[in-house]
DNA sequence: TGCGTTTTTGACAATCATTATCGTTGCCAC
DNA sequence: GTGGCAACGATAATGATTGTCAAAAACGCA
């Protein structure tokens, strides 16, 4: 028994919000987001942008970082495991990968005897277009 | 002229909260050291504890950490740049240092004209004390 | 296409860590 | 000593995120 339906159903607003972080460059926050919605006549719930991308990032669709002292700011990358290198001026960011860090990282935790590894990562600096 | 003076005065609150700093094992938030500061009979208020942690961090004297959905943890670490691998579980943190790591991003960040590069780093697990 | 069931929505209230206020306290250089 | 100025702290404010729950909308099925 259980498990009868996934149960994930198609809405506008779910659309909406996908679609628009499909045409969004960097990261967002879900303000922004749904400020951005509202402004193109679309009408969405805050609370709905939240869950939504809430879900997205649980099924592994969007990323999510967390900046030092901002909000939590979303966007669509590409599959599999990678990091952001992130410029703290503007915001540009580019996907690295790092296989070398990825199995320092579960070797370090092994090594220590710790199990169930996984970790976050982020790098800062200001991007070439972004002198000063 | 100008830098005269530090300016940082010793107060009996600065001293309670170093000093808890220096007993603790693992991270705590403001609130928990707070907690624990008022159970010892110190008079000390959660503006100051708050105050003073965020001094001693932009002193590069403690680190902080910033777990998904939580308060921002505190801890005296020694000296030097280092990471946290963390127990999900309990909490026990052992610091980890990775030269490679650390050369990695710097060149990672180079290769794509980013410039003032730093970056955080937190490996999570469950410790061999944390079963299941 | 109409219906019932179940999910989703969203306006609004609640949470809660952190920050801002601002009058009082007390450190410390002179 | 004492004056100036940093530090304190009770309290209010902030603000992102989450909880609530009645109403709206999907969708499987007839
Ligand atoms: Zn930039
Ligand atoms: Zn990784
Ligand atoms: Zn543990
Ligand atoms: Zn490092």
């Amino acid at each position: 028994m259980s498990e009868s339906s996934a149960a994930v159903r198609n809405t506008r607003q779910r659309s909406a919000v996908s679609a628009l972080l499909g045409e969004m460059e960097g990261f967002h926050s879900a303000q922004d987001l749904h400020a951005m919605l509202r402004q193109r006549g679309e009408r969405v719930g805050l609370t709905t942008v939240y869950r939504t991308l809430q879900g997205l990032a649980d099924a592994g669709e969007i990323d999510v970082m967390r900046p030092p002292g901002g909000e939590h700011l979303y966007r669509r990358c590409s599959e599999g495991h990678h990091h952001h290198l992130v410029c703290r001026v503007c915001g540009r960011t580019v996907e690295v990968a790092g296989p070398a860090v990825e199995s320092w990282a579960d070797r370090v935790a092994a090594q220590h005897g710790y199990a169930d590894v996984s970790h976050t990562l982020e790098i800062f600096g200001t991007c070439p277009t972004c002198p000063r």
